[in-house]
RNA sequence: GGGCGAUUAGCUCAGUUGGCUAGAGCGCAUCCUUGACGUGGAUGAGGUCACAGGUUCGAGUCCUGUAUCGCCCACCA
């Protein structure tokens, strides 16, 4: 094999490889293909950036699991895509446009203003960067050998996921679950966007603490003379103060409840609630809020997440005297406002300061301006310092501003109308034919607290040893007929499944509209209208007329100054709907309208017999235009399982979608989830609630048709740098799998990846840089920003003083650029040495067997005459083979590769392969054996390391063409990846000839320890004898051969009665004795007899004393005391020898 | 504030129903340019399993508490 290099290079073998399997489409997947279904969704990445680690760990499991189930020859598809990540990618992109002093997204904000199209040409860059980095990370993937079905890919907002959006909308909205409501926003000042919760930066801030006094009035609104004291950090919000609050176990202030104060400055009358938000005040106390409290609470609905509760709360009562329980007093810009939610009939009291000093100033002026209104006036008690924690916009770095606004919602708890009542679950409040009852109820019993395990539901589980003997048929979790959405949804690790079984209990309405361009536009229209109050009444023919036919309207109950709303379903519908706003709507609010005609028809729709229809409807005063916000990010990924298999209806996309039919039949419910647990509530609980809502058009309790989008949930580890951080791409120190590639190779990432996956949550990679001009591996330097480390933007070569380089941190935070002089440093981290040693180790072990079999080949009959390492090593093989199944299916993977690893290097390697080096040629049964461990070897480790051994397969079946013994069967395969899995039955576990071996193992090891001690030269052969029981010297006489080979000894005499040479050094390990001849050195022997006399002695003292002990006797079962008497006697037996040739020394 | 996890050899980590004389890889030390592999081979040193209690014949493993680090969720008048 002069062809094969010495040591293995990835880079020479990967692209091929690649090639191959693309060109003979080995991961396509199709529904009529044979085996059992088997699928695997990807978490589809977001399209903002390149993976990283993380990402490279997440699809490398994957892709274990996939090409065994393949390998085990299922239909297993593998469906790749990528998510439009809403908010995430717009800001990435408007970060970048600002970076390159390029029109950014407040400059296209104004263009869409002054009707210039401006949404549609952000739109359009925020597609470019997708494209980009779509194609990018499809390449990283295949770079990874990530076997995913590339004909398949999908994109969350392609057109095909989009017709699932609109269906889901669709379905949802005309069941009542998608309803608009006010809610408080992130909203951000500065750029006049709301933000998501994690787009808040938290920062501390020096503050203040200030402790305002509002006068008690009576009734009809004389002053008592008496006043509550209020604290609060924020005192202009007190403009839009409705009540205040005490806590109504407050003993000193809870007989206020019921009493009114009037608000200085506005002059509204506040009613005192009681409330037990709300901390009684402890200056005492280790709770600060206890020690900076005043007992009253004043109660802002509009301006704090908190009082909005309590508003709500008390409704009633705040209706009574302030009337309104919401009052906005600031615009977008957070200056302060009396036009953005303010009642007229309320300000209109107010004193003339509002009007003359405070409308118009900002929130900070407004700050100082009332703080110094109340210490004029003597209402402001006292002012104390006080630091705390504010959200910032990571964005415009202001202080968020609470801020109320109209939001859409799916009703998660509320009762499904197509379901019967089924009562509320237990434990909760939340209905069982909800959708968050759906979720509840899809969970494994037994990994539910408070769920009945024995009651009625048969818990398939996994039975290990079944698996591990025939992972061929692994156990179905579904039984016919069964109602397979009741409890098989199934966690792993089991712990996680507490998160979701807690999320679902407490939780709330999911808010689905987000203030962005990005994303699913909002399949609503909003109908408004005014004067014209007969209007109403015929707009629905109106849209008869137009042919909207397949529509849901729902009206806003209270007023008819609300808007209307209007969805539809189909896409003629949808269009004529559009059409109707575009040219029959007028803004009643400063709205944009200016598109083209063209742009509708161009679609394909004709709507000349809508243009009198479109005049007619455009005479009375009216509004009609689609929604302008999008959906968010999580309503499209949470149809994922259903919109990858093209639901609601594929045939639809004949082109998108290669062989459509059955796809959904065939692989949803897909199989396993694989995921980190960061969005086990935000992605896995909203594709469990959809799948099931949307799988069974009818919703029919007795149906079967309900289905979980997976039955299996593996939740792995978080990859951290080596400083503990998370690996992310915010934070800039993600690693590009790519560069793992270039330093050690795409198999040695997998499978140290794999390696590493443990049940634990977190796993450490501290990483190196690779210097551009020398090569050389460094630890970079690191600096600190925001309490976080990351490498220092630029580096300097550590052996080439004055070579610099620019790091990814540097590049991606937008500080640097990388240039010739300044090239981009790659990333590397010697964790990945283990893969990238393990796969030269592989390389070259079949390399070498390759060489010797292709001389002699192996024969192919039945009678084949084993010698002792060669039923060993079929024993061994037999039980990694189990060991591996067992493994994967419980998705064990560090314990797969630590399998693998033991198997191929210290087994097969270290002793089969030096055992039956020198008779290679004469025994055609080593041979057979050699090749059926390679073959075994090379597909049991094809999951982990696809590149390698699909190239040495190769090799293979060139010099080995036929393999296998008689009764192991290997069929052949011309690509690996498309060969199965090996099936070696327990009936070629051998325990016999694992003691035999093991034995020889155990006096090679002893036999080495003396010549290393002694440092004799390896090639020095040395004569050897051994005293030992007849039973074992009768085994090792049969093997002398063997022991002399491993431990390069020619053994003389074995027996019971042998006397140690004079010149010899021994040593003693069980119940033989061991010597060497010509030796001797009597210091060294005395030493190491030694130091065995009191590892023995303690050894004894403490079975002994095990033994001594009456309640270990009677207590421990008897197969361990038994062990331990055993252990005992072997111990005492080997003590005494050790003695004796001791005192032979003397 | 609620929940979860981690703390084992210099470093990174295993240790799944308690039975352990606590393992691996890297690193370290000594030796070996032996025809598969120096990304290798042989041998060795290195740990009171974070701390304090408890349960048990027996605790790295179970329970309680403490400390430190990390993550998720909620929130900070």
């Amino acid at each position: 094999m002069s062809e094969l290099p010495t040591t293995y290079r990835p880079a020479d073998v990967e692209p091929a490889v690649l090639e191959r399997w693309l060109d003979s489409r080995a991961f396509h997947a199709v529904p009529d293909a044979d085996g059992e279904s088997y699928a695997i969704l990807i978490p589809p990445p977001n399209v903002t950036a390149a993976l990283h680690l993380g990402h490279a760990l997440n699809n490398t499991l994957q892709d274990v699991l996939v090409r065994h189930h393949r390998m085990l020859g299922r239909n297993a598809l593998w469906m790749p895509g990528t998510d439009h990540a809403g908010i995430a990618t717009q800001t990435v992109v408007d970060r970048r446009l600002q970076q390159e002093a390029e029109p950014s997204l407040t400059d296209y904000k104004q263009l869409e203003e002054q009707g210039q199209g401006g949404r549609e040409q952000f739109v359009a860059k925020v597609q470019a960067w997708k494209d980009e980095y779509e194609a990018a990370i499809t390449d990283q993937l295949k770079r990874m050998g990530c076997s995913c079905d590339y004909e398949r890919q999908r994109f969350t907002m392609d057109p095909v996921c989009a017709a699932a959006v609109r269906e889901a909308f669709f379905q949802l909205f005309k069941d009542g679950l998608i309803y608009r409501g006010k809610r408080l926003v992130n909203w951000d000042p500065v750029t006049q966007t709301a933000l998501a919760d994690d787009e808040v930066e938290m920062r501390e801030v020096d503050g203040a603490f200030w402790y305002m006094k509002y006068p008690i009035v009576e009734r009809d609104g004389t002053e008592t003379g008496e006043h509550v004291t209020v604290a609060t950090t924020r005192p202009e919000t007190m403009l839009g103060d409705t009540a205040v609050a005490v806590n109504p176990g407050d003993p000193e202030r809870k007989g206020l409840i019921g009493k009114l104060v009037r608000l200085p400055i506005v002059n509204r009358v506040l009613p005192i609630v009681g409330d037990d938000y709300v901390t009684m005040p402890d200056a005492e106390s280790s709770d600060v809020k206890a020690k900076y409290a005043s007992g009253f609470l004043k109660v802002t609905p509009a301006h704090d997440p908190n009082d909005y509760e309590i508003g709500f709360r008390h409704e009633r009562t705040i209706s009574e005297t302030a009337r309104h329980v919401l009052i906005n007093v600031m615009a977008p810009d957070a200056s302060i406002s009396t036009r953005h939610g303010w009642p007229e009939d309320d300000h209109a009291q107010a004193d003339d300061f509002l009007r003359d000093e405070l409308v118009g100033k900002s929130r900070e002026a407004a700050r100082k301006l009332v703080v110094d209104w109340f210490k004029r006036h003597d209402l402001l008690e006292d002012t104390r310092p006080y630091r705390h924690s504010v959200g910032h916009s990571y964005r415009s770095h202001v202080p968020v501003e609470p801020y109320l606004s109209d939001q859409w919602y799916v009703a998660v708890t509320a009762p499904i109308n197509r379901l019967p009542d089924q009562g509320t679950l237990e434990r909760t409040k939340v209905p069982a034919n909800s959708l968050a009852g759906l979720a509840l109820r899809a969970m494994a019993p037994d990994q539910k607290a408070g769920a009945d395990v024995g009651d009625g539901v048969t818990i398939p589980g996994r039975d290990r040893a079944a698996v591990a003997e025939d992972p061929d048929k692994p156990l179905k979790p579904l039984g016919v007929g069964e109602k397979v959405w009741e409890g098989h949804l199934r966690f792993y690790p089991s712990r996680y499944a507490r998160t979701f079984q807690h999320w679902h209990e407490g939780i709330r309405d999911w808010c689905i509209s987000r203030q962005l361009w990005w994303g699913h536009r909002i399949p609503v229209y909003l109908l408004a209208f005014s004067e014209d109050s007969d209007f109403l009444e015929r707009f629905p023919k109106y849209l008869d007329a137009a042919g909207v036919t397949d529509r849901v309207e729902i009206r806003a109950p209270d007023t008819t100054a609300e808007p209307y709303y209007v969805a539809s379903l189909d896409a003629e519908s949808d269009a004529a709907l559009e059409y109707l706003a575009r040219f029959a709507g007028k803004p009643l609010v400063d709205t944009p309208m200016a598109h083209s005609r063209s742009l509708v028809e161009a679609r394909g729709h004709d709507f000349s017999h809508l243009e009198g229809l479109a005049k007619e409807v455009a005479q009375p005063i009216f509004y009609l235009e689609q929604d302008l916000d999008v959906l968010d990010t999580w309503f499209s990924s949470a149809l994922w399982p259903l919109s990858t298999m093209g639901w609601p209806r594929p045939e639809d996309f004949p082109d998108a979608i290669p062989e459509a039919d059955k796809l959904l039949e065939t692989w949803n419910p897909t199989n396993v989830l694989c995921t980190a647990r960061e969005i086990i509530t935000l992605w896995v609980s909203r594709m469990v609630m959809f799948n099931l809502y949307f799988s069974d058009p009818d919703l029919d309790p007795r149906s079967t048709k309900q289905r979980l989008p997976f039955y299996d949930v593996f939740v792995h580890a978080m990859i951290q740098d080596g400083h503990g951080q998370k690996m992310s791409k915010s934070l800039g120190n993600g690693v590009d799998p790519v560069d793992i590639i270039h330093s050690h190779g795409a198999d040695a990432m997998r499978f140290t990846l794999a390696h590493m996956t443990t049940h634990t949550q977190d796993v450490r990679l501290p990483v190196d840089l690779v210097c551009p001009h020398t090569g050389e591996i460094f630890e970079p330097k690191y600096i600190t920003t925001n309490g976080y480390k990351v490498m220092a933007p630029t580096q300097e070569s550590p052996h080439a003083p004055g070579s610099r380089m620019v790091t990814s941190y540097g590049v991606s935070s937008g500080q640097v650029q990388a240039s010739d002089a300044m090239p981009l440093a790659r990333n590397t981290s010697s964790k990945f040495d283990i893969g990238r040693n393990f796969a030269n180790k592989l390389w070259n072990a079949v390399r070498f067997a390759l060489t010797r079999l292709g001389e002699a080949p192996p024969p192919g009959g039945a009678d084949v005459d084993y010698a002792l390492a060669d039923r060993w090593i079929l024993s061994r093989l037999a039980r990694t083979v189990r060991l591996a199944n067992e493994s994967l299916s419980e998705y064990e993977f560090s314990r797969y590769a630590q399998a693998m690893y033991d198997f191929v290097w210290r087994d097969l390697c270290d002793w089969y392969i030096e055992a039956v080096k020198a008779d290679l040629n004469d025994r055609p049964a080593a041979r057979a054996v050699l090749a059926t461990c390679v073959d075994a070897s090379l597909r049991l480790l094809h999951p982990a390391m696809p590149f390698i051994t699909e190239k040495l397969w190769e090799h293979l079946n060139a010099i080995v063409p036929e393999r296998g013994l008689d009764q192991l069967e290997l069929p052949g395969s011309e690509v690996l990846v498309r060969a199965r899995w090996p099936h070696v039955g327990r009936e070629w576990i051998d325990e016999a000839s694992e003691r035999s071996f093991e034995l020889i193992q155990q006096i090679v090891a002893a036999a080495r320890q003396v010549r290393t001690e002694h440092t004799v030269p390896p090639r020095q052969v040395v004569d050897v004898s051994a005293k030992a029981p007849p039973a074992i010297a009768q085994q090792l006489l049969e093997h002398t051969e063997l022991v002399g080979v491993l431990a390069n000894v020619t053994p003389r005499e074995v027996g019971p009665r042998v006397d140690r040479p004079s010149d010899a050094a021994a040593a003693v390990t069980g119940d033989i004795e061991l010597y060497l001849h010509g030796l001797i050195d009597p210091e060294l022997e005395r030493g190491r007899l030694a130091k065995r006399v009191e590892e023995l002695t303690s050894q004894v003292d403490r079975l002994q004393g095990r033994l001594s002990n009456e309640n270990y006797v009677s207590k421990a079962p008897a197969h361990l005391v038994e062990q331990t008497r055993n252990q005992l006697a072997a111990a005492q037996r080997e003590l005494e020898a050790v003695q004796e040739q001791l005192e032979a020394l003397a």
